[in-house]
DNA sequence: AATTAAAACGAACGCTCGTTCGTTATTGAC
DNA sequence: GTCAATAACGAACGAGCGTTCGTTTTAATT
């Protein structure tokens, strides 16, 4: 059950998937390069990360419909005519950030589930993942939670699919779990939104947790015991 | 530890609390009663209805800072300044809500709690009364979990502290089993965490339970056996 | 039927919003 | 140093916002 302890860490995460600051970004702007019209990719990066945090801190403040693109000028230091040159629309300024997760999601933690594990060390490995990436863009994710309702169609229906597909990933381990007989007999449904919401909490009650010196490691750690207990046989 | 089932459920909770449909909307009335202008009580609670239903259904949709009072007028079939003789303001309008829901919490779990209970009960007791309350004020608590960015200082302040209290009841009820002897070791700020959240998912994913045909019953029993096997010396 | 108080109405007001676009400043190649 | 190309600027626009208030409708009392 402790075998990944060290042995895939945080630090060992950070260092085998491309979630430097720099890569991050990096990457956010290869995802929406053809939207912006600035073209040299040095500056738009640098304008980009102002615009994004600006958006993320007044966010926190006053919620993304109560943030006026105004507001948003003042806090980036940047004219209303230059930052329409870098997010199109107000809300496709929220659309960038939502389709951005699900793409970093798919980057760091997409292919490494491999079905002939065993059942804990998937769920492990899924749960440890999930940990790290909402501990390293943490604010996107939060973003992400807390404004879902200002979205287009499309770009909702997206996000409910991503949220459904980890749910169908858990349940799947679950099942395989009690089909080799190492979980008890649970309800698949229950267990899986348990383990949802645990995963949430750790990057929409952020604050509490980090008032409380819990870091992302002994939060794992409290995660899979309580599902252990919960889950396997004794 | 399943003494509770049969004799304290949801239908004896409804009977014993002031939370049928008419107490709950006249309770709401007497609460903002100074703040109305219209003096007929019948008239008042019937719109003050169809006034906040009317709110929940479109926060829902769009969320309540992009609801206009527009929308509003046209949803419940008011005009404008109809409106504003219930309301007061946008504000006030969802600070109302946010104000409704310690108010309904103290009269119908304040007082039960009874610290010379044996701690699963008391844990118990309160896990039960928090499902059965949001399970009667869904939409209440939904929109308050939901909205809490628009409220002035003041209100934001009464919410924070209202956490803090249901927190702090669940850590010394954590605490007095660990120092009987009856739950083991644990953390306690982690545990109650995870309790909180458990009890948030409950209104604030309402739909898929509903889905899933999961009542409330069931997923109380459901958290108290996961909450049982993390806690209770085996 | 007349009177009066309460409730509902909705056009109008001032303001702020997201967005546009003609202009100015900056940059880098020659 | 010149000159295109690029980026930044910010005043202006129309739409829609929350809110008000003079008027009309409704209800109750006499």
């Amino acid at each position: 059950m402790n075998q990944w302890q060290g042995e895939n860490n945080f630090a060992i995460f950070k260092s085998s998937v491309p979630i430097s600051n720099q890569q991050v970004w990096q990457a956010f702007y290869q995802l929406h390069k053809e939207k912006i019209q600035v073209q040299k990719e040095k500056v738009a990066i640098e304008k980009l990360k102002t615009i994004i945090k600006a958006t993320f801190k007044l966010s926190n403040q006053k919620g993304f419909s109560l943030m006026s693109l105004r507001d948003l000028s003042q806090e980036t230091g940047m004219s209303m005519g230059s930052l329409y040159a870098y997010i199109g629309s107000k809300t496709q300024l929220a659309e960038m950030v939502h389709q951005f997760l699900p793409h970093m999601f798919d980057l760091c933690i997409g292919e490494q589930l491999d079905h002939k594990e065993s059942p804990q060390q998937q769920l492990n490995k899924l749960i440890r993942g999930h940990i790290f990436i909402t501990e390293c863009l943490q604010p996107w994710f939060f973003f992400a939670f807390m404004e879902t309702k200002h979205l287009s169609r499309s770009i909702k229906q997206l996000a409910k699919d991503n949220e459904a597909k980890s749910e169908i990933l858990l349940g799947n381990i679950i099942e395989q779990g009690e089909k080799e007989g190492v979980f008890s007999q649970s309800d698949k449904f229950l267990t899986s939104m348990m383990i949802k919401s645990l995963l949430q909490n750790w990057y929409v009650k952020r604050n509490k947790y980090k008032q409380s010196k819990t870091d992302c490691e002994s939060y794992i750690r409290f995660i899979e015991q309580v599902i252990g207990n919960y889950l396997e046989k004794s």
